[in-house]
DNA sequence: GTGAAAGCGCTAACAT
DNA sequence: ATGTTAGCGCTTTCAC
């Protein structure tokens, strides 16, 4: 049991206190192979440890072994924004898992390069990127041997990143209405200035191109309306332009959650409601999805997912390389079955 | 100028190359006063540092010095939850600010001493822990040497703390309806349950005893609903209830951001415009406040200011002690004058 | 003013 | 099978 004492004990205190050598304590504690000690002297050994309530040096062990078992986690505002939380859950529970803690820093406003700096200086053992918006980026210089892996986005190199499976969802999107009878749909949301530059977002092209090649196999082309922002102000604005502009309407596909709040608020102020009048099946499934009255039908975005898979081929737990994790739909209440009627 | 060399250049390597000792680079590098080196010297140095691109190991440091420069942050799930992200980006601005970095760890599910004692293995030089709800905590035994403080939480013993000052909050947010000449005023929100317990709550009672201190003043009682729980789908249900048996109202407190939302739901369900029919305000200032329609007059939860503050303490830049600070109103469009008519 | 050397706590190679 | 020792990279007394 660990007293709170004043000074740390040592595995020299242990040693002492046990009879025995440092060496032998160390080989006990970590239970190394190396020579077998008598299972008595083991147990005096424990006992002493437990008794002091010894807990390694990690300074000591760090400078000794070379490795720090610790990963560091860069990211441009995932730490500090609500969006992406679940990222960071992914990557605390999965070092964990490993044995790993995290040292986080955060590259707001600052170069990205520098807060790598920051988090190499420390001497971690291993890298994670990880980004908001899936984009391409270029990796700084690095040690040689530092493994590194991004999450949510890409390097112009080779580096071993994952990614959302937009394409699938895209289309599992589509599939989703028109398997209910919908075929008058209006898609809010395309970027086109986002989705032609990498270096903006990596996957939303593939989004569209998912939800598009399934509205064309079965013979639908939607209404489109393309945006330079997404908020759910574009959101709102967009929906009663859409639908000034087509009545007929029966379902709309937006970009993601944040403008489906938009969408959501425009309905209500036309006296619209969501799902008995117009199905709405967005993109994310951020927190306040569910919270939305109905609920809104989604595909997420699997932030834990990606970090633990990242954190994994960091730590040569997981194949590296270039990897797409499947976005589940999560089915709620904002989706009219038409084909049922 | 730094290279992707393969072994890391040392102190060693820096003497080496620059003719010196050791010792003199140490002394040059970390500026000790002790003992003037000559500025040619120095300049040596300096330029050999550079050229190898030399970062001090800080494993090697934190064994000599017994520091770490690194801070311990536990938290019940600010870190894995969208609402307190704020927090996150205080700790760790606050820790760059004083050459700090952090190393968190997540207590949800677990024992919260066994996250701190996770971190405490790290040998940190100091321990925040942070709160999603501000409420009481026990502090499980720590080295006797280790400064604590909580940000958003008390405990029992008199270890350093910074809490949100609810009671002015909530006398706030009750005057700035007032002032509008509202008189009919309906409370959503109050928790008994959770406020007479401060180990659920340490500050909700505040909150609502300002708000009744208030109201008190100008005489007015309000029509009030104590609920179980805050979450949107309560606070849909309550508002119905109130509004049911008090359609006279003109304005509604919510307890908080997530219980407004549901307010605007049951409003615009019975066909009523907020602010225009009904006024709202509420507490938090949520991510989503700002989204809704009209955008959501609030008072913010400081979690910046508090994480900030915290570390501060932690690092010996700020008074320790129990602080509280203020919740400032973010004025919005939910409140309607009434009397300007 | 400058450098040599000890030692922080630990592990692994080497003696015994 | 057990113990002794060197050394990881750094800072800081203490001689020179």
């Amino acid at each position: 049991m660990g007293r709170a004492a004043g000074r740390r004990p040592t595995l020299a205190d242990v040693a002492e206190r046990s009879g025995l050598s440092k060496a032998a304590v160390s080989m006990v504690l970590n239970d190394r192979p190396g020579s077998r000690l008598s299972a008595d002297a083991a147990e005096r050994i424990r006992a002493a440890a437990d008794e002091l309530g010894y807990r390694p040096n990690p300074a000591a062990q760090s400078l000794r072994l070379g490795k720090t078992r610790t990963i560091g986690f860069v990211s441009d505002e995932v730490t500090v924004t609500r969006y992406a939380s679940g990222m960071i859950r992914g990557v605390l529970d999965a070092a964990r898992a490993h044995d790993h803690t995290v040292l986080m820093a955060e590259a707001t406003g600052h170069d990205l390069a520098e807060a790598v700096q920051a988090v190499t200086d420390r001497r971690v053992d291993g890298l994670l990127i990880g980004l908001m918006a899936a984009r391409l980026i270029d990796v700084p210089d690095l040690p040689a041997d530092l493994p590194i892996v991004l999450v949510n986005g890409v390097s112009a190199h080779d580096h071993s990143s994952v990614l959302p499976d937009e394409r699938p969802a895209g289309a599992a999107v589509a599939r989703y209405l028109l398997d209910r009878g919908h075929r008058d749909i209006g898609v809010i949301g395309d970027l086109p200035e986002v989705a032609n530059d990498p270096r903006r977002s990596a996957t939303i092209a593939d989004r569209f191109a998912g939800i598009d090649a399934e509205l064309a196999r079965d013979g639908v082309s939607a209404a489109r309306l393309d945006l330079a922002a997404w908020s759910p102000d574009v959101g709102f604005a967009a929906t009663h332009r859409l639908l000034d502009a087509h009545p007929d309407l029966t379902a709309l596909i937006a970009g993601n959650d944040s403008l489906a709040f938009g969408v959501y608020q425009a309905l209500a102020e036309r006296g619209l409601r969501v799902a008995r009048d117009v199905s709405v099946i967005s993109f994310d499934d951020d927190e306040f999805a569910a919270f939305q009255r109905p609920g809104l039908t989604t595909a997420r975005l699997p932030y834990e997912a990606m970090a633990k898979r990242g954190v994994d081929m960091l730590l040569g737990h997981a194949e590296p390389g270039r990897v797409r994790l499947p976005m589940p739909l999560v089915v709620r209440d904002s989706v009219r079955d038409l084909s049922a009627r």
